[in-house]
DNA sequence: CCATAATAGTTTCATTTGAAACTAAATCAA
DNA sequence: TTGATTTAGTTTCAAATGAAACTATTATGG
């Protein structure tokens, strides 16, 4: 029967939280590179497109907008400008309440947003494509529990 | 049997890349409030120290940092910069080539290595202890095909 | 009503970052 | 040698970022 292991040491090449955010900036600068490089758009810019896009006939306050992507107001504010600059999205100030606009893909934003986002998927499964399945499968359960265990523990449970 | 599957939509609640990325940020987060809070000390500055600190008695150059760490030499430059002014790490140029200095941990540095180290790793003990034996098992695997597949997309294979 | 607070979003300003240019030292090639 | 190249690391300067202050509007409590 196995003893106490020995206590781990600290490397960063089997660190969990290192060898996750170096996967996910090699992931999201591959990805980004399809945005980038052919319309000009940021991270946060494509964000923005791809929640607007996801329901075009929806249009969403810059408030839900920050709710959907997890980004702040101010790196909301931002990328609106720039979209609006691109011509990518259109504004209209809300009647009721003129605090608010709604915002939503212009017709030149969804030409971008048809062409960006299935390239973005078919990233996505190619890189799914070579894990078996029963990797694939166990993937979704694990990102999911470490995300909830991960907001629990940050908020110090 | 299962006919074709309804071609995906975009959904960033479900879009691999993006749950990795808020996963990275979460978790990276957290443990960055570690050394942040008590110590003043930068992602980048806490990366340099965890590898100077695995083997205390072997000094780094700024280069081999590099490639330990995955930063660029400017983020390396600068964070060298800090640590010096903190204290926690001492440089000695090559003497058999004067471009190069070779950086290890002060007794200071090692004092707050020795204290953060731990407490990083129990956090990613704690984490990985809410998966089932059988998801951490298979998370190690995962993490690593899918860099090796990342890698090897991002580099147009 | 009116004063106070809350909300939506923007701007400001100081700091951080990144790319490119730069310095200094070592190596290579003729 | 010595002139050209490479390597190690730093600096510069413009752009990105973030926190806090700000504007405009709506909601609320007395």
């Amino acid at each position: 029967m196995a003893g106490p292991t020995a206590p781990r040491r600290l490397d960063l090449e089997t660190y969990l939280p290192y060898r996750l955010s170096i996967l996910s900036n090699t992931v999201s600068g591959a990805i980004a590179a399809i945005y980038e490089e052919r319309h000009g758009l940021s991270v946060a810019d494509w964000r923005l497109m791809a929640v607007l896009g996801m329901d075009p006939d929806r249009p969403l306050t810059q408030t839900a907008l920050c709710a959907r992507t997890r980004m702040d107001k101010v790196q909301v504010s931002r990328a609106v400008k720039r979209l609006l600059d691109f011509g990518h999205i259109a504004r209209e100030v809300d009647a009721a309440d003129r605090r608010r606009a709604h915002l939503r893909l212009t017709t030149g934003g969804r030409s971008v947003y048809g062409e960006v986002a299935p390239a973005t998927l078919e990233w996505e499964r190619e890189l799914l494509s070579r894990l078996t399945p029963a990797e694939a499968a166990i993937l979704d359960t694990i990102i999911a529990r470490l995300q909830q265990v991960a907001d629990e523990m940050a908020a110090g449970s």
